[in-house]
DNA sequence: TGCGGCATGTAAAGTGTTACATGATTTA
DNA sequence: TAAATCATGTAACACTTTACATGCCGCA
């Protein structure tokens, strides 16, 4: 086989929609931002994209909602061939994670920064992350309502309507808040080597 | 001002060339790889081109190295302007991290995995988790030599030889080794709570 | 009456990765 | 004698972001 017709996101879209029921991209779009911000982020042209692509695959089916004085909504649901290709994409090792961040490279050379430069983002890094610890803390809200249960394949479950009773869903949320307090707790440490060196 | 005409790969290779003294592009990926790995990652071809782009832009100067029977090496300095550059960008603030996992995606969605996919996908992130951790701790070996002590801009600064002495690279390797523990505790504590619910 | 939310999409540009290209020397 | 290291670069492709495009409704 050549080039995979698929790729991250493309699962990321396909998931949500095995996961949540059919939604349309405006939908995804929310859940992008408010359930898979953590690991994975997409803008709104990117999910439009994906859609389009997965309807060509035999993925995903369309069905459109007329409205008055709005375009109409059209709400994508997953094929059963689009079951196959997410279960298939889960057998498949996982591409290692690779951060990249500009604070840390801002940090590292520190030393050719103007004065008070490198406090000062890190105080505007603690102010973005102490407000993301908060977002992943509050329980998510206006979501588009999840009206089907994710079909577990061939494992029943005993955990059906809320997010938060998924297991999988509470791993990676508990990994979302460990992940922003190490940061958090580092940042904090930072600054305080840096005020300190400020003495000297 | 319009678009900008470098982005953090820019810096990253200035800031090397500015800490490290003159390099060649091959240095620089090598300091990428051992070096900036956790926290900005570049392949050679990229660093080859803005090496170009910063030359365009009276950032670097190059000295061509003759060498018998391969190709000469081109050794680049950082230059006034390129000093100036980058303290302009160490001013403005960073972009906030986004992180952007695979295997956090196909965790969040495990419910739609075969048997075991996520366990096994989980195994084998703690082993490359585990290899990274062992990495950042041994003293990073086999690297260029740093000939030139970095000029911090008006501060002077009691360290110079030894990047182990640098406080900011401190910092950075505290975050990096802080990352990694806390990811493996999290990937353990998965594979706990899968294989537990294995049993039922 | 202005802004945010709802709702869709296309086009272009910006970044980053992989493949192509070459070839001698050193090490196992 | 096969693989890794040294050493450079170009071209093509893959993925992501931003800008362009449109327009009503509800709220403050």
């Amino acid at each position: 086989m050549d080039r995979p017709e698929a790729y991250p996101i493309t699962y990321g879209v396909l998931g949500l929609l095995a996961y949540w029921g059919p939604l349309s991209g405006y939908d995804l779009k929310q859940l992008f931002d408010h359930v898979l911000s953590a690991m994975w982020s997409a803008a709104h042209s990117q999910i439009y994209n994906e859609l389009k692509r997965m309807k060509g695959l035999g993925w995903v089916e369309m069905e459109r909602e007329e409205q008055e004085s709005r375009p109409d909504r059209k709400v994508y649901s997953i094929t059963s061939a689009g079951r196959a290709a997410l279960e298939s994409w889960q057998g498949q090792p996982p591409a290692v994670l690779q951060l990249r961040d500009e604070l840390l490279l801002k940090m590292m050379f520190g030393s050719f920064a103007p004065p008070d430069a490198v406090s000062e983002n890190v105080r505007a890094s603690i102010a973005l992350h102490e407000q993301r610890l908060l977002q992943y803390r509050q329980t998510t809200q206006h979501l588009p309502v999840r009206d089907q249960p994710r079909q577990a394949s061939g494992r029943p479950n005993p955990y059906a309507s809320q997010e938060e009773e998924d297991i999988y869903f509470r791993l990676v949320s508990r990994f979302a808040i460990n992940f922003e307090q190490t940061y958090l707790n580092w940042l904090y440490e930072a600054l305080e080597v840096l005020e300190e060196q400020k003495k000297e």
